[in-house]
DNA sequence: ACGTATAGTTGAAAATGTCAACGATTGATT
DNA sequence: AATCAATCGTTGACATTTTCAACTATACGT
């Protein structure tokens, strides 16, 4: 078999399921497009020595509006102790720093430091070109339409 | 404290951090709804003893297409060893059987008994009311779109 | 016939997820 | 003021999932 009629057979099988119900369901779509999306995401923080999680809680440190780490469990639906486990890694590099909370001292909130910040910009950059070749085949009013539902189907 | 006022500001920190840039990030909102959609799913799906994994995988052998195991580690995103393992308990639950494939005796066919068709088809009902439930804040149109925006960032 | 590539399987290692306990602190109740 | 239940971060144990490298059997081009 030539190499172009092999290339042809794998395009024709590589999508043959697609036909199936499942294609239909929202919850399968969600997993294969995050599943897609979080390999092209990580290779792009990579450069950064960060991944998915840790940019998300570096983000969110750099918000200002300084989360404490039971706020960035329930935000980022993960437990209170992978909280602990990003943050220490980050603040050991750091990119953030814990301060007790200012009306209950039993929490920690974290903040991105003057190095987090920086090391986020050029993060973030790299992250939005992987969101294009992530949504590649969607036009710019299309990838809007998308985070709108998205963001409904969230927060209403 | 009243339980009334208790409600009320935890309503308000819950969302606090939507604020934050990272909830116009599409990987991060596709994480967060997925997330919370396989909980509701494999809830629903525990009265049949299965998971989003098992039960996509009954899905695909009952469509029909006679998918082989490599087809449906790659169209699943999973390792080839998983869907042994997945296979190995469906088959040893008489829901699906296992062919060799017909033009490459390599591959085996994973198909759908009639057992298998039937657990499936209540599962389905499950299925959709747990997806009606993650997107209850959706009118019927936006869940179309949804489907649809999905579908082609997927496959164009 | 031969060498290379692929399908499924197995098992081990690494990463992630889940859960229960603990000290410190808080806020409500007495 | 003293107490009691609840919450925050943390730790460590345990389960599940992911990732990867072998291996056998089969397929396919040369």
């Amino acid at each position: 078999m030539t190499i172009e009629a092999q290339d042809e057979q794998q395009a024709a099988t590589k999508d043959r399921l697609v036909a199936a119900a499942i294609s239909q369901d929202v919850g399968f779509l969600l997993a294969k497009l995050h599943a897609g999306g979080s390999i092209v995401n990580n290779r792009a923080l990579a450069e950064f020595d960060l991944k998915e999680r840790s940019y998300s809680v570096l983000i969110l440190a750099n918000s200002g509006l300084e989360p404490t780490q039971r706020e960035l469990a329930d935000f980022l639906s993960l437990d209170p102790s992978q909280i602990v486990a990003l943050v220490d890694e980050l603040e050991k590099r750091k990119l953030v720093a814990r301060a007790p909370g200012k009306q209950d001292r039993r929490a920690k909130t974290v903040t991105a430091t003057a190095k987090g910040s920086q090391l986020l910009a050029q993060a973030a950059v790299a992250a939005r070109h992987a969101e294009s070749e992530v949504l590649a085949t969607l036009d710019d009013g299309e990838i809007l339409q998308l985070k709108a539902l998205l963001r409904k189907a969230l927060w209403g």
